[in-house]
DNA sequence: CTTTACGTTGACGTGAACGTAAAGTATCTC
DNA sequence: GAGATACTTTACGTTCACGTCAACGTAAAG
């Protein structure tokens, strides 16, 4: 039986306080042990610690999903940790409160022109589809020719 | 008196024969000369040349707009050459088009679940500005407290 | 006690996408 | 013909985001 497993028996109590071994995040989101411990030593997440061993929360566990998301929209690791620098800090005054609006009202600006770039460039795709598939049916597949 | 300016003159009789240099195209597009040097080197584009010095058509512009766009979205050169190969080789019967299909449908599958990740991220940005506006609007700004 | 599985910390390697000199060439201007 | 300007090539350097390898710890199972 898996240590994991055990884990699951004596720490996960409800969904909240449920912990995360480093493989679990692993296989759930697709990604390597080396590229959490990469996250962690560039300060984008900060696990609790059994020994030596990392242990995931579930806020963790969102977090690594906040990233990965990033990630996946365009932004480098050096901007997730700066929005989640943001995020974390907002935490009552802050003389800073002014510059992380216009952060992230620059941030989102970005996004929505990448979704213009996106639905352009799928447009374009599915034209370039089209002719192929008029293309096709005009000369149907040459499958296998003389085989 | 700069030197596109006579190749202007010279060259550019419409709108569809226009040609550019280098540098024409960097300021056009906010790129430096080694990246598009790069690109030509990884098989993305192909000015023809006078002499040494590239000259840029009408179709290369329009091509360059596209790579740029396709950085934008998140490909990398070597799946925008491959679409670019696949686009060029669209030139009559190929026995490799269903292939071309398959691979332009995941594109644009990997695309639309893009623009939902860009949605989500946008969403949970002006869910944190609005936050933070709330608490700016209770708090006011302390600026320079104790000066 | 040994094996097995899972985890750890360095430290160096790698591929992508350029940056950055260094040195040469072609053309226009004076 | 001597800059000045714009462009070129060659080649090594850099940043990011990890991959990979070595060596070791730790905890449960046989």
């Amino acid at each position: 039986m898996p240590d994991s497993a055990l884990h699951a028996d004596f720490h996960q109590h409800s969904a909240s306080t449920a912990t995360y071994s480093i493989t679990d995040l692993c296989g759930e989101f697709g990604v390597t042990p080396r590229a959490l411990r990469f996250y962690e030593d560039e300060g984008l997440i900060a696990p609790q610690r059994h020994g030596l061993a990392r242990i995931y929360s579930w806020r963790d566990r969102a977090r690594l999903a906040w990233i990965l998301r990033g990630k996946r929209v365009g932004f480098s690791l050096a901007e997730i940790r700066e929005m989640i620098d943001l995020y974390d800090r907002n935490d009552g005054r802050q003389a800073q409160r002014l510059m992380t609006l216009e952060k992230c009202r620059g941030r989102v600006e970005t996004l929505k022109k990448q979704k213009l770039d996106i639905d352009a460039t799928i447009d374009e795709l599915e034209r370039f589809i089209a002719m192929v598939e008029e293309a096709e049916a005009q000369s149907p597949a040459p499958r296998a020719a003389r085989g």
